[in-house]
DNA sequence: CCAATACTCTACTAATTCGATAGAGTTTAC
DNA sequence: GTAAACTCTATCGAATTAGTAGAGTATTGG
């Protein structure tokens, strides 16, 4: 399960991929509002993202929100990292997070790792291929995708 | 990332698979003892799998744990879905535990809805069609696989 | 120029989950 | 009939999750 933290971040780069007019910026609780996601909870969301380079601020009177690069440039995988930390199922699958598991001897023959790296891989083939712009555009009309467990 | 808890049922079954004897039991020490798992925590775990129709035990001095049916049957999906809940990243796509996002008005309408549907077709697609006896096969003599984030 | 508005930053907290541990009970073999 | 091994329930400390709180800083419209 993703964190609801990543799901309001998702969500809330959706908002700021529907603005229309280059340079308008969004504020904090209007996006709050449409999404209903707690405004001070957002507040450190997007504080994130910009840390990170996802979005920019202004600041002042009528400040607010908006992308710091098109929304067909920011991958899901992006935006999971930064929220929820490494994809991979074990540490020592990741990359960014990589971490020896204590009571794997020998970690080149270890059974499961072999097949959680496969599910990593498919993972990642949809994460990190997908963007904000891609789901925008598939928002709508789409069947409903099958329950998977 | 799984859960500790399921990495050890998943180590547990794989020491319960090798056994080449068909009848033969390994006792919960034997297997804490070989795969550096807790004993006390293989027990609770061991015994959830037993509930789910994994493995069966026989008790008394010469008792022990041994796989219901055989390795080839037994999926890494079903493993998990017993330890660690369903495998769906949200509520809303899983069968086994739905549950409706109660920030989302439309769920069909849902951005991230569809692209996580997506991942988990995918991961869903290697963890039902993998079994114990899959994993046995493979663990030796395989490249390193990639580290992925 | 100043007050209102909106972003920034740090700290805290309540509830839940995770990774065990503890210990008493039950069954079986020898 | 006792020792060995599984069974069951309870508890626990640490970490994580999902927020809240509040003080601070930058802009700007009037």
């Amino acid at each position: 399960m993703i964190s609801q933290k990543a799901k309001y971040a998702l969500r809330a780069l959706v908002s700021l991929a529907r603005i229309e007019q280059p340079g308008k910026a969004l504020f904090i609780s209007d996006i709050a509002e449409e999404q209903s996601i707690p405004k001070k909870f957002l507040e450190q969301i997007l504080l994130d993202l910009k840390r990170h380079g996802i979005v920019v601020s202004k600041r002042g009177k009528s400040g607010g929100y908006l992308l710091l690069k098109p929304a067909s440039e920011i991958t899901y995988g992006e935006v999971l990292r930064i929220i929820d930390g490494p994809i991979a199922p074990l540490p020592c699958l990741s990359r960014i997070a990589y971490r020896r598991c204590d009571d794997c001897l020998d970690e080149t023959a270890c059974e499961i790792r072999q097949v959680f790296a496969r599910v990593t891989e498919a993972t990642r083939d949809v994460l990190d291929k997908t963007t904000i712009a891609d789901s925008l555009a598939s928002a709508e009309g789409l069947p409903d995708p099958a329950l998977v467990d």
